[in-house]
DNA sequence: CGTTGATATTTGTTACAACAAAAATCACAA
DNA sequence: TTGTGATTTTTGTTGTAACAAATATCAACG
């Protein structure tokens, strides 16, 4: 645990539902956001006590977070936030890039013009964003413009698998906002993707995808390799 | 729960390592197996009496295969072994489609005459369980000699998505082995499998392979509508 | 200064019990 | 027979404690 975790008991006290279901929403929250460096340790007594729940919740979320590889165990009693391998970041990069292609391809016909104004509304947010240097705004909002293009194929098991995905990779972007983001990325292949979709145009809106997603894979490699100059990424 | 658990007490206490991978492997096989009716209830004191481990564990058994999506919430303290919709069947053959395809693909380059030499001697298997109508192992082997192409992309994150995608579809084969298998399903797509192999045609393989999956999704609904008239299986 | 080995601490695992909520049962009425 | 409502049973959730195993600590030694 680091720096970014604290007491959330204010909020654990207005959630109505399951304990586990709070805790591992908080967990994953927080990881999707990069919030926790790559190899911090979580305990299972260290996350009840930091979200104000019992250890069984604490060890349920944990579980699940393992089950869906945003965390991975580094030995028989300790997990950690992963290391993104090179490899593994690439394999990721591959599946999205079927996966993604896939759900926009699939979505393309089905497109209204709301959701096109909706598109270009969450652009804008983007390059404000950008502009003011909020660079986790920038993402969230990123991440909310894929998924309303992804929404439009109604395939509900294929946005779960690609949503796991995401979080995968969203552990990665400890302290790499500032270089992942700097080139205004992404603007271009976004307004591409929505000029597909004003022309319904399946196999143009999927390479706009697949090259956005090819061109975060890049940036995502370079700004890592800056700060791991060893080469790739070490642990799994 | 059903006729086909029986208090397996004996492989438990030879089992090393935690009782909640126990619980959780004998559940997984038999859903990959297709030993459960869509719809079976699996209550926890039930499932940790029937494998003669405590609740904790059994909890944490079902709650993975859950979060793997191998069983579903049918209620707030109801887990079930789902029912696959056509939708479903559909979406996580789409999945199967982008993924393994990639998979056979990137693997192509790799391969050796000893993994020819596997597949062919496979295919001699499930030819010879078909004769003789042990479809269940026909069954195993149809998998294990997917899997044994896939491996050669050297991809585990791809290996493990595909391997879950695979699970998912296991349930439904519930008292399906007689109409699946009929037709001496795959043979031909295999054959055109180790060809494509042979001859190191990347292009070709994806093309077997896809064929292979396409031709199973096929067979499956012909055979589930055979069983449910009424159309689409319901629930989800 | 780095290694090794023993010791102390931390940590995951599991069983269990109490509680609240959901599901099943059953009787009764339409 | 069918729907409905109350009652009984089942079931998931959570906290806790005991245990064993792994990890961290630290001192002695090369």
């Amino acid at each position: 645990m680091n720096e970014d975790t604290t007491k959330s008991e204010a909020k654990r006290e207005e959630f109505a539902g399951r304990l586990s279901d709070f805790a591992y929403e908080a967990l994953r929250d927080q990881l999707a956001r990069g919030a926790f460096k790559p190899g911090t340790k979580l305990p299972i007594r260290t996350v009840a006590e930091v979200h104000s729940v019992g250890s069984t919740p604490a060890r349920e979320a944990i579980n699940r977070l393992v089950v869906e590889g945003a965390l991975v165990m580094a030995g028989p009693k300790t997990v950690i936030v992963p290391f993104l391998t090179l490899e593994a970041l690439y394999e990721i990069t591959q599946m999205r890039l079927a996966l993604e292609g896939l759900a926009s391809a699939r979505g393309c016909r089905t497109v209204t013009d709301v959701t096109i104004s909706k598109l270009l509304f969450l652009q804008d947010k983007i390059s404000l964003s950008l502009d003011e240097k909020r660079y986790a705004d920038a993402l969230y909002d990123n991440k909310e413009f894929h998924f309303t293009i992804y929404r439009l194929c109604a395939m509900p098991h294929l946005l779960a698998v690609i949503e796991n995905l995401w979080l995968r990779v969203g552990s990665s972007f400890h302290d790499l906002y500032p270089e992942f983001a700097e080139q205004r990325y992404g603007v271009h292949n976004h307004m591409m993707a929505i000029e597909a979709l004003v022309e319904r145009d399946a196999d143009s809106l999927r390479a706009a995808v697949e090259n956005d997603i090819r061109d975060g894979f890049r940036r995502l490699k370079k700004a890592a390799l800056l700060r791991y100059p060893g080469g790739a990424i070490p642990g799994s």
